[in-house]
This record gives structure tokens, C-alpha cells and sequence, in this order.
DNA sequence: CGCAAATTTGAAAGGAGTCAATTCGCGTGG
DNA sequence: CCACGCGAATTGACTCCTTTCAAATTTGCG
């Protein structure tokens, strides 16, 4: 709680717009940083309007005509395609700082929703398409933060092609980790999101991640306080698991076996 | 092989720089269009070299320095992220009109290599980055390429996420098939990439692959000519067995079990 | 013509999905 | 304040599909 509230803090003393990412040619040193100078923020915060939602509250629907493009503030929205199945993949999760909403040919081309309670900027599209038409330098640092989602798909299609259930979940982890603010003091995470979320964003059965899960505390590499509250016990084991992608770590948790015998290896 | 010609043809003529996609707001009705004015490619153009490479030449690796762009005018590339495991998973394929090598500080994110030979316009990052900064029309409209391969990428991901293997390989023919550039005369498809190529983008093995492309063969679905052009036979069927994501089909699939049993529902 | 790589086929085993039942968490109402 | 009840989350058992390993076949090229 106390962390989320720093958070918060860290994000809403800017007081405006906020696009999170990484430049395109410079290299900044962090893992990201933020994207907009005063002034641009100082361009942006006049066009649009900050507007809170409560969890659950669908922001848009896919193929609903675009009126406007988000910037997440505070709290999590999860993006998801409906597919023809009827059942929904979740194509990423978006956290403060990141853009959603942007259309193709006018339309939306996928939904989103609330995880969590929520505040977004809201930008009539209008608006945006003169500013940026006058502004080629604000323009680039909002193609940097696409080109960063862009390779953050990339990265999420990773997660989703691993065969084993605990390479995923704990590429999962890490991916929340790297999307907790609080200045890394703890090795606990957050989950926002419901475990069928989670499911649905790694691309597999809501039973099997909580197998999963299970089957990651069993092994020592993480505990949990409650549902939502993660600790990392052991991060190069987690590591390891997230790095294999077919049966190849035998060799690795060989040497292991003997204190842990249950559900590594069967 | 006329068919390929006529795709030659209709890319080079425009004689620069070429890139195919849907602009964000406004709507073409076509499926993807070109989005350079000729003045844009006049500018580029200038700027750009165009450079011919054989069949499995490697264009960039990730990590490195990032010091050009890419724009593909003719034949197929393979953009793939190598694993720790050291197995690479391809991200995506690019085609004629795709633009690619946009890094993240400076450094390639993927690597990229010629899946069949290959023309390439090459933009040196410098001269690239004081056009944009010059023509903020202009990097509106890469700005909605990137954007249009933001959204491929979620299709991929999609793809990649079915479980049923016949699913998965009839997403990546109907891909595949919206690619061919020959104005929709014939039901063939050309098939660039090798069988592995295909396993490592749909993330299967290879044998499972080959199984499925018989599979669905012998389901009357598809057939071929040889083993890199086939035709559609049943485009119907085919969207079927794209749309099921788990065991659903069979509804509808039983219709058809009297003289297909083999392979469909088993 | 012959080798090497790619592709296909076969058989076996493991993991994840499905279905079903149980427990947990939490808001509601008595 | 406590009991109830609904949904989410977990657990268990079983089946099926994909992977894996191995071998045969084809393809392409020197």
C-alpha cells in the first residue's frame, strides 16, 4: 500500500501527460525514462483531460470509431482482442506512462479495460493530429514510445511462444517487476491483475497459472503473502526457469533434485 | 514464377522507397495502401541506397549499433529474436513496403536476415533523423507505418497463441496468402520460407509443421502443388479451422465427419 | 551421379487442457 | 456481529496433442 501510494506520487507530481520509454538513438542509461520535455507536456496537458475509472470501466471497445488516444497515469488497463472463439487474449498490459488507443483507418483495433482504478488523459484525436502536424520534435517523442511498444509486443510474444507453464509465469514476473515504481527496495510484487488475466495474457488456462504459481513456491523461487503479493526468494533460479524453452534445463536442475524433488522435473 | 515477375514489377516501378500500410485516422477502404506521397520518396530517396542481397544474408544482428534502417522493396526477411536457449524465434516476416531495424538506444532490438533475395533501401540513421525533424507530415505517415506493425505484431501473437496446431498454420496461410501481391487471380499461395522458418514463427517444431500442412491436405482443405505453392482449395474450412481456438469446432466439424473422419476432431 | 541438408514419417512420453469438485475470499443481508 | 451465498481460485483425475528422438525419404546442388 505504502508503495503503491509512492507511486502514485512519482506519477501524478508531474501534473500532466506522461509517455514512459525508450529514445530510438540516444541511450539513457535507465530502463525508462520519461519521453516528454516540460514543454511538450506543457503542449499536451491544454488538449486533453484527465478522467478517473473505476476497475472493471471499458475505456473502448475494438472497432468503435477513435475519437480519441490515452496515456495511462495511474493503475493498470489491460488491451485484448475478442476473438471469433468468443474468449478474449490480452495483448498487453498498460501501465502508467504508456499510450493506448491507437487506431487504424479510424477505428480502435482492439478493447480496453480497467484492471485496476484507473487514471488516463484523454485526447481527442482532432487535437493531436494538429499539434503533432506543427510539432515534428513531439511528434518523434511519440514515435519512440511506439516503436518501444512495438518490441514490447515483441517481447510479450516471447512469453506466449514458451511451451513450459513455468517459463511463462515467470517471465510474467519479471515483465510486473519491471513495471513496479516504488524504487526497487523490495523484492515483492504486485500482482494487479486477476488470475485469469494472467491466463489470458500468457496463453494458458487459468488452472494451469495457478499451478504454476504453486508449483514456482513449492520450488523456493517465490512466496506469497497473498494472492496479490509476490516475493522473489530466489531471482537467478527464476532466471533459469524463464530462460528455458523446451526440456533443457535438465541439466541445470539436476543439481538441484535433491532438496526438491516434487514438481521440477516430473 | 509470372506471378513473382508482376509482384517485381509493381514494387520497383515506383522506382524508391516504398511503404505499404493503413494511416490512423483516415480510412482507405483498401487493405493496405502506400503510404509515401511522391514527394515523400523524393526526399528519401536522396537520402537511401538500395542494395541487393542473396538469399540468407544477414542484414543486422540484435545488439548491434544500430546505424541504418530498412525498407524492404522486393522479396522476403526474417526478423528473429535469438533465445538464451539459443533457438531463435522469427517475430515477424517483412514483406515489400515493410520498414525495419527501428532500434531502442542506438541498438538493434532483433536480428534480421534475407529469407529469398532481396532488395533493401538503406537509410543511415543521421540524415534519416534531420529529414524527420524537417517534415513532421512525413513522419506521420511513418509514424502510422509503425503503428500498422504494432498491430501486425498482435496478429502474430494471436497465431502464436492458438493451441490446436491446424489453427495455427491456417492463420499463418491466411498471412501469408494477404501478402501475395498478384491481384487475386488464383487461390495459390507462394510459400518463401522454409518449413523450420514457418515452425519458429508459429512456435511449433518443424515436424509438427509438416504434419499439419498434411493434415490439412488430406482434410481436402488445401493442396499442393509442390512444397511451396499451395492452393486453397476450401477457403471456407479453412477460416473455420482458424477461428477455433480450443475444442469448440466440433459442432460444426461433425457435419463434415461422414467423409472426412481421419484428422479433423480426432 | 552422389552427398548433404531439408523434409517427412513413425513411435513414445510428457505436459497442458478439460471437466468436475472443493475451498477461499468477500460483499450482502439478517 | 455473524451467517449466507456468489464468484474467483485452487485442486484432482484423465485425455489428448505436441514434443522429442530416431529413421527413412526427398530435394537441391556440386
Amino acid at each position: 500500500m505504502d508503495k503503491a501510494r509512492s507511486r502514485d506520487a512519482d506519477q501524478l507530481s508531474l501534473g500532466g501527460p506522461s509517455v514512459t520509454g525508450r529514445l530510438l538513438w540516444a541511450s539513457s542509461g535507465a530502463n525508462t525514462v520519461q519521453l516528454l520535455t516540460d514543454e511538450d507536456r506543457a503542449l499536451l496537458a491544454p488538449i486533453g483531460s484527465a478522467i478517473q475509472l473505476k476497475e472493471g470501466a471499458k475505456i473502448f471497445r475494438q472497432g468503435d470509431d477513435a475519437a480519441a488516444v490515452f496515456n495511462v497515469i495511474h493503475g493498470v488497463v489491460k488491451v485484448y482482442r475478442t476473438l471469433p472463439d468468443g474468449t478474449e487474449r490480452i495483448m498487453s498490459f498498460m501501465f502508467p506512462g504508456d499510450l493506448l488507443g491507437l487506431p487504424e483507418e479510424g477505428k480502435y483495433v482492439l478493447s480496453a479495460r480497467a484492471v485496476t482504478a484507473v487514471t488516463v488523459y484523454r485526447f481527442l484525436v482532432p487535437a493531436l493530429e494538429s499539434l503533432l502536424r506543427a510539432n515534428a520534435a513531439l511528434e518523434f517523442r511519440l514515435l519512440s514510445k511506439v516503436c518501444h511498444e512495438l518490441h514490447e509486443v515483441g517481447r510479450h510474444s516471447v512469453i506466449v511462444a514458451r511451451r513450459p507453464g513455468l517459463a511463462k509465469i515467470a517471465l510474467f514476473l519479471q515483465m510486473l517487476e519491471s513495471h513496479q515504481p516504488a524504487g526497487g527496495g523490495t523484492d515483492e510484487v504486485y500482482i494487479p491483475m486477476s488470475r485469469s488475466d494472467i491466463a489470458d495474457y500468457v496463453a494458458m488456462s487459468s488452472e494451469a497459472v495457478s499451478r504454476t504459481f504453486r508449483a514456482l513456491a513449492d520450488l523456493g523461487v517465490i512466496g506469497f503473502r497473498d494472492k496479490r503479493h509476490a516475493t522473489i526468494i530466489d531471482r537467478a533460479r527464476l532466471e533459469t526457469i524463464a530462460a528455458q524453452d523446451r526440456k533443457c534445463a535438465k541439466a541445470r536442475s539436476d543439481q538441484e533434485m535433491g532438496d526438491r524433488s516434487g514438481l521440477a522435473s516430473t
